[in-house]
DNA sequence: TTAATCTTGACTGAATGAGTCAGGATTATG
DNA sequence: CATAATCCTGACTCATTCAGTCAAGATTAA
């Protein structure tokens, strides 16, 4: 149960994005300076980040990086999925029309499989109720104690 | 965010010999037959499951392993730190008096770090709540529409 | 005594993760 | 125009983890 890097990194460097807009494009050098995230490492999550719409690139001198929509409208689930590929516990879950042959070749009927449907969808619709807008401004839903 | 085969697996084996309680010690063969387990990975599985106290075992012919406790008495959230080890997304969370160093050594404090700690509270409090009982006898907390 | 079990440790091969490297394309600016 | 600052792309490496196998031993019921 573990996020990889690019997920964390991406994070990260969405959130330092969502501080500055306004502020035009942020070269991906600054983000990468300021999070202390491998330069290299993170052009690589931006090609992913913008080709799934989340980011707008700007080309040339002065170019940058920034949100493509507000940060209200950019939910944690949504990047995570991005960077980290469907969230699933199990390879089953990814089963579909297209692919039937991955739900629970192992048995018949899995009796744990429901445990990890609704783990998933536990994670889920945490993950997407949590915006990056939520992260910069310390909304209550991060910061209230709830245990 | 993916759990490993071992966690699956352990899951499956154990939610096996729930359904078989009171039948005396069931053989590993057994149980990697029915849940089409390769019979030597489950094995290696058994032994963490037996040194975290979860299971017992009984040598010799005849012998096998059972549940050590009541199956309303084993969490799925104890078995998934048993064989993944603590739950956390992130390596900082980890952190704690012994190994403060690893506590976002990156950033001085990372922004997002608060959403993998509440993702972490989310998960572990999900998968606590549910017990091998609740999977053997489908209870209602797994089986009704929450979404 | 023997067969059925658990127990242990080492070993392997493939996949994944976390980057690095090298070079190309685009554009603001002087 | 020349140049520097950017983004863009693909291949490449290296270490770790994962999933599973192999081989040999210890224990005990029958
Ligand atoms: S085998 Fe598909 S969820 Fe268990
Ligand atoms: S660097 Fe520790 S949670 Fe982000």
């Amino acid at each position: 149960m573990k996020l990889s890097s690019r997920g964390h990194y991406g994070m990260m460097a969405l959130t330092y994005l969502a501080q500055k807009v306004g502020d035009g494009p942020i070269p991906i050098k600054v983000i990468a300076a300021a999070e202390e995230i491998p330069e290299q490492y993170l052009e690589q999550i931006f090609v992913e980040l913008r080709r799934a719409g989340l980011v707008t690139s700007v080309r040339g001198a002065r170019g940058g990086y920034k949100l493509s929509r507000p940060p209200e409208q950019i939910q944690v689930g949504e990047v995570v999925k991005v960077l980290e590929g469907e969230i699933a516990p199990v390879e089953c879950l990814h089963a579909d029309e297209d692919n039937p042959s991955l739900c629970c070749s192992k048995t018949e009927h899995c009796a744990t499989k429901i445990v990890w449907v609704k783990l998933r969808d536990t994670i889920v619709d945490y993950l997407d109720d949590i915006t990056l807008h939520d992260i910069v401004h310390k909304s209550s839903k991060l910061y209230t104690e709830s245990r």
